[in-house]
DNA sequence: CACTTTTCCCAAAACGTTTTGGAAAAAGGA
DNA sequence: TCCTTTTTCCAAAACGTTTTGGGAAAAGTG
């Protein structure tokens, strides 16, 4: 019995197509037309209630699903959003990208999308990956992340008219649909809050320039030190490196304290973390307790530690959900400029945000 | 000028369509039939040279590229193939998974092929989102990622004789074709080399159980203790979670030197090295001094760490190329048994690994 | 009953490729 | 020159849907 079987194995990749029902035999075996049974499929009005019941139980006792991919050559769409992912710039391996994109991927399951991959390893190889998708019609829209100030993706796509959403936002004066959190908002809430406990020298360790994110944070936090009456020093202020947040991190952080008169509290994202806690402890000072300390973004080190790090936390899964939404909009032709939204960044206060000693 | 182009807005979706050509399009412009430029493009040997160029040289001059979706209904395959990722099992945030990724993600391209991505929150998701793929004909093959010892998804592919590859390895007597690391070498090549440099107390925290890896890993520590003739303590043992490498880690390594004759070396999977370094140093023990490290995988943290972590590095991009390769001959009709691959792993030795104090 | 409207269904076309099965033209062989 | 072979091309079918444009039967309407 089972010899007959292993027959079959040499074209096996047939064998199992042959496993799966047909519109044509499904209508054959209703005694429709192949029109109807479609028709009664998609709840259109023009078939009877009973024939649709009839319908919808032999297709589901059939287990039919109509071929996508003969549906989307009809249909003209290829029912598919592409986005493409960088793991050199270290951002990926960040919970909070999990997030987004795990958001990302139920919403655009919900519509009946596909969400494709691209991985590329720079900023060219990027691009390539994008335009592969876009012209090679593999993809009805985009969706961009880790946006930089000047971005050519952005104006790539508006050039071709093409559908997209960006996770954050660019220098373009175009109007594009996007869905950015709030970092200004954010530093700025968490600068006045530490000031607010009496700290009085506050520094920041920023992204890295060139992209769009740091430059929120920057006004943010030049904003809360206004608010609160306190003098900015640039002395308090460096970027790290997407290659190597910990590494370049660390340096600057035994770096500030040699200042004479050194802060007693830092913000910065929590991708960091790790070089700034190394630092502290080899001077001797305790996070928390000699410095109050608040990232951007609440990864697993920041609930872990001990003292548990004080985070400003993105809702990312909420913000994936609205950007496949927007999208799909887009996609249908509403006018993108219509799509920009700002969301807002919770604080969470944990034990690293305490009074100055 | 601008506010024209507002006209054509609404139904942009429709506009991008029109800038793209047909192969009925491009046939016309060079006064062929659709069949010989097909088949010019596609370099069957039925058509001349000269008119093969010619073709050539129009397609690219006009920028054709088929329509992938017409092609893969006439071909049968949907040329894509998918993969379901778990992020809360949190193996996503590992470097080596972002490897792993690229080589999949740069050979599928490679091929021509579409690689989908699904998001499972849990393992029922997780089954879910393959189902769909499957059984919605999304994808010509599965990539399964995690395994565990006994995995159902393993057995469903089996079942429907549909085309999979594992990255890993799974109890199951029918034939199938995976990549898998060389965890047991590694492991034992590990624990002598500590063996090897005085060490007499080598404990081990392994993966969760229930998964397949850890088991390898396990055999490796135990056969590495037996070759170096030292005896197994089950004191010395312990699992982490998944969801917690660093917590449990943590803990466990507190408990671990309660213990009245507690180790000089760990060894473990890098992921959890947070809690170790976090318990070593609430201990007053220095890594790497008073007690010796080896973890699997070389995390951004084991090279930027002082002291550096010595680690085992899996080639994760390599067997990222290698899965797809095969997955492909799969589909092709090749029999799943002829591809079982296990792939050395590499010791680094850096700092963590001296002989006993 | 005759006419109009509504309900319910379907044949044919279309989406953009590739493959099948020739057929015409050119070249080769006697 | 006539027949055979090779070269070069193409019309039509096929992949599995959805949409278009009716058409027949049933139900209202007077």
């Amino acid at each position: 019995m089972f010899l007959e079987q292993s027959g079959n194995r040499i074209g096996f990749g047939e064998g199992f197509k042959s496993m799966t029902i047909n519109l044509k035999q499904l209508s054959k075996l209703l005694k429709l037309s192949p029109t109807t049974v479609s028709r009664a499929l998609a709840d259109y009005p023009d078939v009877s209630a009973k024939t649709r019941a009839r319908v919808k139980q032999m297709a589901i006792q059939q287990g039919y699903q109509p071929n996508p991919v003969a549906r989307r050559l009809q249909k003209g769409k290829t029912e598919t959003i592409g986005i493409v992912i960088t793991p050199e710039q270290n951002y990926f391996s960040d919970t909070f990208f999990i997030d987004l994109l795990s958001g990302i991927s139920n919403q655009i399951t919900r519509a009946g999308y596909e969400l494709i991959l691209g991985v590329a390893s720079d900023e060219e190889h990027e691009m390539q990956s994008m335009r592969r998708m876009v012209e090679g019609k593999r993809v009805d829209g985009m969706i961009l992340t880790l946006i930089r100030e000047q971005d050519p993706r952005v104006g790539y796509l508006l050039d071709r008219d093409f559908p997209f959403v960006l996770y954050g936002r660019t220098r373009e004066t175009r109007p594009y649909a996007f869905v950015d959190m709030d970092g200004k908002q954010a530093f700025e809430k968490a600068c006045t809050y530490l000031a607010g406990l009496g700290h009085r020298r506050i520094a920041l360790l920023n992204g890295e320039p060139g992209f769009m994110f740091p430059v929120g944070c920057r006004e943010g936090y030049e904003s809360g030190l206004f608010l609160s009456g306190l003098e900015l020093d640039p002395d308090l202020i460096q970027e790290w490196k997407h290659k190597d947040p910990s590494q370049s991190s660390y340096r600057w952080t035994l770096e500030l304290f040699k200042n004479d008169n050194p802060p007693t509290a830092i913000l910065f994202q929590t991708e960091a973390v790790n070089g700034i806690f190394k630092g502290l402890d080899e001077l001797n000072l305790q996070p928390g307790k000699d410095v109050a300390l608040i990232g951007y973004d609440d990864l697993e080190i920041a609930r872990i530690h001990r003292p548990s790090l004080s985070v400003l936390r993105p809702q990312a899964r909420e913000a994936g959900q609205r950007v496949v939404n927007i999208l799909l909009e887009v996609i249908k032709g509403e006018d993108p400029g219509k799509f920009q939204e700002i969301h807002q960044v919770e604080m969470v206060i944990r034990e690293t945000s305490l009074p100055p000693s």
